[in-house]
DNA sequence: TAATATTAATTACGTATAGTAAGTTAAAGA
DNA sequence: TCTTTAACTTACTATACGTAATTAATATTA
């Protein structure tokens, strides 16, 4: 049993991230375009108004988002991706091809 | 506000099984090769013995991973990566580049 | 035979995070 | 000033997680 190496903290930071609930979906949506806040919660049904506002949050304070606000009426919010943001799009090419390779749904869900 | 086609459910049904809290980084430990249980709770410091488990048997479940009993004394038992595990190697590499093009530690975890 | 040692796994219990639904804020037009 | 609408925010409940003690299995030791 050899000792692993201690694992790089970038790495460890980004997958942190990455691995909070919903956040990925939320970049995933992202990726579409600029979105309102009711936008993507439309598009997410199970994710509660809440936890968006959070994640909204951290994503801005982690610099993947940006949030801009337009003063018309009623006010208009928009979320769009950073260049860091926009740059994870490889990785979600990615899951998308590992998925479409290895899950299998169960019957109900393929109709 | 143009509405979202909703999401392939392969894809939500792998990021489902990924963002849940310590498997990608149970999956990475796994991909150095099979690991015992003792093993990976060393390399992930932070991770308790119960989650460990859990998680353990969801993957194993989802078919990523495998585990293997060998009744010796005291009885040893590996875990590890099945085909469909080792094939998110290449995600694993595009978040490691992510991560280093984009993430900026904190002058403390430089050192 | 009984006590011990070792690894894997489980349980009880407290804390933290997420979900639900109602309430609040802010802006500008009527 | 009142209304309307989107974007939050808060109080409460439920689920998930972390900690530490415990159990199970099995061979070795006293």
């Amino acid at each position: 049993m050899e000792p692993h190496s201690p694992l790089c903290p970038r790495f460890e930071k980004a997958i942190d991230l990455l691995s909070k609930r919903w956040t990925a979906l939320i970049v995933f949506r992202l990726l579409d375009g600029p979105q309102r806040f009711v936008g993507i919660a439309g598009s997410l049904p199970n994710l509660s108004g809440k936890v968006l506002s959070e994640r909204l949050r951290e994503l801005e304070a982690e610099g993947l988002v940006r949030r801009d606000v337009y003063p018309e009426t009623p006010v208009r919010i928009e979320y769009s991706l950073t260049e860091k943001g926009r740059d994870l799009a490889p990785l979600f090419d990615n899951i998308g091809r590992w998925a479409a390779k290895w899950i299998e749904l169960p019957e109900d869900d393929r109709r």
